[in-house]
DNA sequence: ATAAAGGCCACCC
DNA sequence: GGGTGGCCTTTAT
């Protein structure tokens, strides 16, 4: 997560979505980046705290085309998620769970053979950079409860919703 | 090197 | 319903 290596002409910009407006960050690697601010600043804050060493330049239309790709056609452009060996495993097993599916926490660290990493599982999906592609929003608490959202509860509830 | 903080879970009351 | 202890990774001292 520090930087995005061999990474050519990275990129940004906004675009409406079904779940507000989005931003996301792309480079010839794929999909870096998919987030749901609240604010514009905020979201270029993430990106920079994300990859302190990357120079992103804005391109609000490229952005337009892959979240009309992603949202009106359904289709799932390549991604380039950074992180740790673990996180990138979970990361993995999340793209696992079908659309309009859900399972647990506790699921995901059983499936990536950590089955005591519960705890940690939760902390790896609250990183996932890349939201909605990389469905942590399909990931909810064995007791039933709906679970946390980084872009907030209320976003989730509208995801699984809409997938159903 | 060490501490503190998590999108959790099982178990108790 | 709520509180507690254990678990494991990451990030900040």
């Amino acid at each position: 997560m520090r930087q995005l290596p061999s990474c050519s002409e990275p990129s940004f910009g906004f675009h409406a979505s079904p779940f507000g407006e989005c931003c996301i960050a792309f480079s010839k690697d794929g999909i870096c980046a998919l987030t749901f601010p609240e604010t514009r600043e905020s979201a270029y804050a993430d990106l920079e705290h994300r990859f302190p060493e990357t120079e992103f330049r804005q391109n609000n239309e490229m952005a337009g085309h892959y979240i009309s790709q992603i949202f009106d056609k359904g289709e799932k452009p390549r991604l380039h998620p950074i992180g740790t060996e673990f996180q990138l495993s979970i990361w993995n097993a999340l793209q696992q769970v079908p659309k309009g599916k859900t399972s647990t926490y506790a699921k995901i660290a059983e499936a990536i053979g950590r089955p005591k990493a519960v705890r940690a599982v939760g902390t790896a999906i609250g990183a996932n950079p890349i939201a909605f592609l990389i469905p942590c929003h399909r990931i909810i608490r064995s007791d039933g409860g709906l679970g946390g959202f980084r872009w907030g509860l209320e976003c989730k509830k509208l995801m699984l919703e809409w997938e159903k």
